[in-house]
DNA sequence: TTGGGTGCAAACCCTTTGCACGGTG
DNA sequence: CACCGTGCAAAGGGTTTGCACCCAA
């Protein structure tokens, strides 16, 4: 899926909401169909603000929760109290796998292991709507580099 | 563990840290260590507050960070904003599952899923430190009352 | 006695909301 | 032209910090 068509579908978004199109939304949206990685509101915000100062975080915000209401954006929470967000629109279910040293998120995702996972709580009478599983360990570069607690400790406490 | 036990270890961590032992944190270390499910800092100071009033909710927080730190407490975030806290002497690592109709949380470990978790990502060059692996679902009171999207969803967009 | 501990209020971070002005359909 | 959208500032929720008084060791 091209930039010009998420933007379509964005815009088709909005107006089968009756909602406007405005400059903003659309810088905005331009800004986060750019990424390549997680953006945070405030990065988001940034990397607008950068070229055009008169878009507020505000704006960033609400044009962020309708990108989730249009189905273009995933809003992710690890835990550091701000949320990150993803483009929705290509990809299938994924999880993370998060750098503890240079922060870096990849994704990744496993049938297999949702399959144990769905076998693991069945048991517990637990049917499972949906799931979370990050990982959180060092990623080839950090590790080849000897950063983080790997280079020292033979079993991690 | 009991209580006594624990209570004792966070004394005797006080005492190695130099830091002091008093009616406060003695009061919120019980009633922490008196809970059977994960807490809110909130939580834990309406528990205390109801019979001591005379303890702030900064007080909690502040006691909540040193039973990290003494190892006997873990803290948790669901992502809901807000840190749950649970006790950590007693316990291996284990993952939850909660339920989104009443909000309970069940823990489960599975070392099938953690050693299939282990092989995904070695091909990606990472090394896992640790994780965090959250089930949402409806549990079996909640499917059996019929709450939830279960009962009129057969294909959950 | 002395240094850490407490409680209150205020600050803090991220996110949302109230309001008057601005711009889209 | 009617609303919706915007930006600013202010509020909001959870957590942390500054400060004067208090108390455990």
């Amino acid at each position: 899926m091209t930039m010009q068509d998420k933007l379509l579908q964005f815009r088709q978004y909005l107006n089968r909401a009756g909602l406007k199109a405005t400059r903003q939304r659309e810088l905005i949206a331009r800004a986060f169909f750019a990424t390549t990685t997680h953006v945070s509101a405030e990065g988001l915000y940034r990397r607008v603000g950068g070229r055009h100062p008169r878009i507020g975080l505000v704006t960033v915000y609400r044009t962020l929760k309708l990108l989730k209401d249009a189905g273009l954006a995933h809003e992710r929470q690890f835990g550091d109290g701000r949320a990150l967000f993803e483009h929705a629109s290509s990809e299938r279910h994924h999880d993370h796998i998060i750098c503890t040293e240079c922060g870096k998120i990849t994704e990744f995702a496993s049938v297999e292991i949702e399959a144990l996972q769905e076998q693991v709580v069945r048991r517990l009478g637990f049917h499972i709507q949906y799931h979370k599983l990050e990982l959180y360990g060092l990623c080839r570069d950090c590790s080849a580099a000897g950063r983080g607690p790997g280079t020292h400790a033979i079993g991690v406490g």
